[in-house]
DNA sequence: TAGATTTAGTTACAAATGAAACTATATGCT
DNA sequence: AGCATATAGTTTCATTTGTAACTAAATCTA
């Protein structure tokens, strides 16, 4: 058993090189991974939710980032003038959290290129090939 | 485009996940991520190789841990006892370094768990999804 | 062979991360 | 209602991590 062939060293060696490959996307718009990530969630939660914003608890939820990492990215993001937070009236201890015009600008510039950059990185695997990928990922998930 | 259905935050999720649950398995024995990666790598090698001992260089290489992680990795191994370092004749920068005999008893008591801890994880996977799945994070590494 | 360059590994320092404490509000229970 | 408990989010602090500077040795070059 060599370290190259586990499974868990293989899958960490992948994580590491597609998120340092596609970070090379969003870097250009001075974001951290983090602040991408909640780029994509608020951005896809403006395009087709009934309601464009979310609490940082639903934000830290759906991207499986602590809730301190969440607080924190949201302060930069703001600062950025990518992010509007708003005391949320019905609970006074959360925040309504929405794209700003800007952030939406930018989600809209970013997105296209990182759906660009997952189809190169797909280019020589077949649907179904793909298929089972997924699948595997979802068997092997907890 | 959800987050959750984008390639790279999927198999960061994977990665994180698995990690997690393998270091239960090496936990017990007090061992770090990139100590267990460092044990397993002169586990190997002492195994299989002519010469038992690896330069941290070479560690560094076969374990994608950058050089102070290594270093420093090297440092709690050898206080623990697992490791023996000794000045390289050939390269005075360099050391060799080895596994000791608890070392290698730590090696061997753990790498069992490993392999029925994968075992675990790909217990509901056909070997023929097996193979695409290795196959399609071939074609994904750079 | 002297001087410049590279390399192995360590150390020092700065940035990122995470756990725990904290503030403010909300909820549950009697 | 009044007190205990739980929750949202932030701040503080200790640890981890990575980058850059450093030391010592090796190699290359003129």
């Amino acid at each position: 058993m060599q370290l190259n062939d586990m499974l868990a060293y293989k899958v960490a060696m992948l994580a590491s090189d597609l998120s340092d490959s596609l970070a090379r996307e969003y870097a250009t718009y001075q974001l951290t991974m983090p602040e991408w990530r909640i780029v994509a969630t608020l951005g896809t939660c403006q395009e087709d939710a009934q309601q464009p914003y979310m609490t940082a608890k639903a934000i830290a939820a759906a991207t499986r980032l602590d809730k301190v990492q969440v607080s924190r990215a949201l302060d930069r993001l703001v600062n950025k003038g990518a992010v509007l937070k708003c005391m949320c009236e019905e609970d006074k201890r959360a925040s309504l959290i929405a794209l700003s015009s800007e952030g939406v600008a930018m989600y809209e510039q970013i997105t296209p290129r990182v759906v660009a950059w997952q189809n190169r990185q797909l280019k020589n695997i077949t649907d179904d090939e793909y298929r089972v990928f997924l699948k595997v990922i979802d068997a092997l998930s907890p």
